[in-house]
DNA sequence: AAGTGCTGCAACCGCCGATAA
DNA sequence: CTTATCGGCGGTTGCAGCACT
């Protein structure tokens, strides 16, 4: 069985494309009088050569007198990305909850925008938690070599440039133990506030998370609604006697490496030096991608 | 000034669930 | 119960405008 395309018939003749403003102006003047209807037969009505389809997403989109334009504020992007990291690709769901918004603007947004944003703070966008694939860390590899041939062939700007070597070296040794299966237990919980191995125990929902790029905030929903989450959001704060409950759980060297990684992110300087790598790593000009 | 690449956004496509016939 | 139709949704595409070389 199935369904035939929606504008199967006279498919051909139908316009297609971007919209004229009398095109708008017929449509528009339609529904005020008349109201939506059937969109099937809406176009025939309103003297209109396009499918009901593009007609209703003309309205949806475009035409609809409530709908809200311009750029995006900071309370409605961190909205959205919370939301998503409940709700997942549900943009309509999540377009509900932003007055004015379309979910194709707020979908737009999300791809532009905000996905980009949460990759270069080494978040996977899909599921909001930091980036597992090594294809990102890459990149670290390249400018570890990088650090090192440059105080070889420099020496006396090597100490500099050695810290920065000595972090990143860190930091792939940390993330290389985080593949092992308990350690990745472990930091999902520290992430989430979750932890299979403390199921028994009440979540401390939402935590700090101390990522790549400083101090951000992951906000891992727990709650429904968008209205506790943003309380929740802004109820945020530093979390470090769970953290310390996690130590507990590791082998002595797993634990100095976290610690050795929480001093480094403890230190105003240092998470410069971490955004600088996310720059380099992420830029596609950067002169280590090429 | 011309060419090229990138970005943002409007619109389309195809699938799905609900529901009417 | 089966089939056809519609509205809605999410993913994808195409293009205009802008920035950079």
């Amino acid at each position: 069985m199935g369904r035939s395309p929606c504008c199967s018939s006279d498919d051909a003749n139908l316009k297609k494309g971007p919209w004229t403003p009398e095109e708008d102006e017929k449509l528009l003047d339609y529904i005020n009088t008349h109201g939506h209807g059937n969109w099937k037969t809406l176009p025939k009505h309103a003297g209109l050569n396009r499918c009901g389809k593009s007609c209703r997403l003309r309205w949806a989109n475009y035409l609809r007198p409530d709908i809200k334009r311009g750029r995006f504020s900071e309370e409605e992007e961190r909205l959205i990305v919370n939301l998503h990291s409940t709700l997942g690709n549900k943009w309509s769901k999540i377009a509900t909850y932003l007055p004015g918004r379309t979910d194709n603007e707020i979908k737009n947004f999300w791809n532009t925008h905000i996905r980009k944003k949460l990759l270069n703070m080494g978040l996977e966008p899909n599921t909001h938690k930091p980036r597992t694939d090594l294809n990102h860390l890459l990149n670290l590899t390249q400018l570890i070599c990088a650090a090192q041939l440059g105080s070889l062939m420099n020496p006396w700007e090597s100490s500099a440039l050695k810290v920065q070597a000595d972090a990143a070296q860190l930091l792939q040794n940390l993330i290389q133990t985080l593949n092992t299966n308990q350690l990745s237990t472990i930091t999902a919980g520290l992430i989430n506030g979750t932890s299979s191995l403390y199921a028994d125990e009440p979540a401390p929902v939402p935590q700090k998370f101390h990522s790549m790029s400083g101090d951000f905030l992951i906000s891992e929903l727990v709650s429904e609604s968008p209205e506790t989450a943003t309380t929740s959001m802004n109820q945020m704060g530093d979390d470090k006697t769970n953290t310390n409950h996690y130590y507990s759980t590791m082998s002595p060297a797993d634990t100095s490496m976290f610690q050795a990684w929480e001093k480094l992110m403890g230190d105003e300087t240092d998470s410069s030096f971490w955004k600088d790598i996310l720059d380099l790593t992420s830029s596609p000009s950067s002169p280590i991608q090429r």
